[in-house]
RNA sequence: GGAGAGGUGCCUGAGCGGUCGAAAGGGCUCGUCUCGAAAACGAGUACUCAGCAAUGGGUCGCAGGUUCGAAUCCUGUCCUCUCCGCCA
């Protein structure tokens, strides 16, 4: 949520929003927005004068003569009624549209439609290490410049797709998934089990020693921590409800579809101290989605699933736009750490406007993964700024070193999925259909090859 | 699942129809004193909305109701605690 002042001084923004496609036109009328706003002020006004004539009537009411009273007062809570009614209606359009207004992008996030408009700004690969600028490029990026093998594989030869290896090794089993759930669920076993565990591990090692608390969160959550993180109203599609009728005190529930909502509703209502920022909390929990809309998309292998585990990395800091730019960077940094200590190759896009994704991001970087088999990139992880938006919404502030309190600022970066067995498969597997264990997990897994 | 108790400011805790945004104590901040500290003493110490301000509105878990007037009474709701039961 953005602060509705800013929305009255900046009102032309907002549109701009709309016409880039960043937010809704069918959802966000500015315009009547504003109409309402004034409108609100203005009841808000008159109910003031009204209480302040309650507050007089009974301040003469003390004396215990209350005889002329009774017919005032009557009168004047009559009126207040009807205007706390006509409040609660405004009310409710008013916060229906904010709720659909996106964050306002960083200046230096590119202005753009869609996928074609993101900027490519870091690719790395083992062997050559960080690509010359010059390889660079925007949307589908480097990808020309990058190996069509396994990185790791030890020759050149064609990757097989981690569907076929996985299957083979007998390490992932999606017929099972089916089997037991549905389409886009899947079994991963043995020592394809450990070799994810052992990438959750290895991150989650390298986070406590840089000072992140773990959390072991709710995977079942009210309404209240989805909106505040923003995945509602905008992405409530993608959000599994609970249908019960055992839910308690009718307590509606839905399936987190990450742990950021968790983490960050764990703080509301609260007051932090500006010396205890930034906090830093990590999370591995299993993630839900719908996946409506992407119907016939991914639809072979573990990628895009209707649960997967991942660590999330959420942070809070103080409301300074400089200190949440380092920030970003530091987390990106992890994301970067943890490729390159696996030996993937990755590039960094810069998420131009028009897919920016969820409400709450004001700038974006996505990590993603070089698939050779594909010949194409593969998301792992979301690194974003989100400023006050979610705070706002969750009301999480911070006593600065004045004493002044502030909606402090979050950012949230995915830390590990799933998906990064598929990048290992790709890249470990060898010409004789077996898969390395990446050096930094072989102590975990037990062994250096498998299959 | 059964029975009971309670939710007040940073904390403890009073208030139970007007004098209450709220006693008292603690904590914290500033000041006096001191070479410095402790102690003592003095002052201050919730949030929020409108407004340049003066000022005014709202908030005693939350939502309604009664009343000229509600932290105080009534209803609902959420949460916490205790005991019993059941179960890890």
């Amino acid at each position: 949520m953005l602060d509705p002042n800013y929305i009255r001084q900046n009102a032309e923004k907002i549109k701009e929003l709309v016409n880039i496609g960043r937010a809704s036109s069918e959802k966000v009328d500015v315009d009547l927005w504003l109409k309402l706003d004034s409108q609100r002020k203005e009841v808000l006004l008159q109910l003031d004068q009204i209480n302040r004539e309650k507050n007089k009537l009974a301040e003469r009411g003390k004396s215990g003569d209350v005889e002329g009273l009774r017919e005032d007062g009557k009168r004047l809570k009559e009126e207040s009624n009807k205007l706390n009614e006509q409040l609660a209606d405004i009310t409710t359009q008013w916060q229906t549209i904010m709720d659909w207004i996106p964050n306002i992008p960083f200046t230096e996030v590119p202005i753009g439609k869609g996928a074609d408009d993101n900027i490519e700004f870091k690719a790395w690969e083992p062997v050559n290490g960080y690509l010359p600028i010059e390889k660079l490029s925007a949307a589908e990026g480097s990808g020309e410049h990058m190996s069509k093998f396994a990185a790791n594989g030890g020759a050149d030869f064609a990757v097989k797709p981690h569907w076929e290896l996985g299957k083979a090794l007998d390490i992932i089993d999606l017929e099972a998934g089916a089997k037991v759930s549905g389409s886009r669920f899947y079994y991963i076993k043995k020592e394809g089990a450990l070799l994810i565990m052992g990438v959750f591990n290895l991150l989650m090692r390298k986070l406590i020693q840089d000072g992140f608390d773990p959390m072991i969160v709710p995977v079942l959550v009210k309404e209240r921590a989805l909106y505040g993180s923003s995945q509602i109203p905008g992405d409530a599609d993608q959000i599994y409800k609970i249908e019960s009728k055992y839910l308690e005190d009718n307590n509606q529930l839905y399936l987190i579809g990450s742990s950021e909502p968790s983490n960050f509703a764990y703080f509301a209502d609260s007051v932090l101290i500006e010396k205890d920022l930034p906090v830093k909390v990590m999370a591995q929990t299993p993630c839900f989605r719908s996946e409506v809309g992407s119907w016939g998309k991914d639809v072979r292998g573990i990628k895009r699933t209707h649960q997967f585990d991942k660590l999330e990395m959420n942070v809070i800091t103080e409301a300074n736009i400089d200190k949440a730019r380092e920030m970003h960077e530091y987390l990106l940094s992890l994301n970067e750490w943890l490729l390159q200590t696996l030996k993937l190759p990755y590039h960094v896009i810069n998420m131009c406007t028009g897919d920016l994704g969820y409400f709450a991001a004001a700038k974006k970087y996505d990590v993603e993964v070089w698939l050779p088999s594909a010949g194409e990139y593969m998301e792992v992880m979301s690194d974003s700024i989100t400023t006050d938006y979610q705070t706002r919404r969750l009301n999480i502030r911070y006593k600065d070193s004045e004493n002044n309190l502030k909606y402090a600022y979050t950012l949230n970066d995915t830390g590990a999925t799933h998906r990064l067995l598929i990048a290992i498969i790709e890249h470990y597997q060898t010409q004789d259909g077996k898969l390395l264990v990446p050096e930094a997990l072989q102590d975990f897994v037990g062994k250096s090859v498998i299959g």
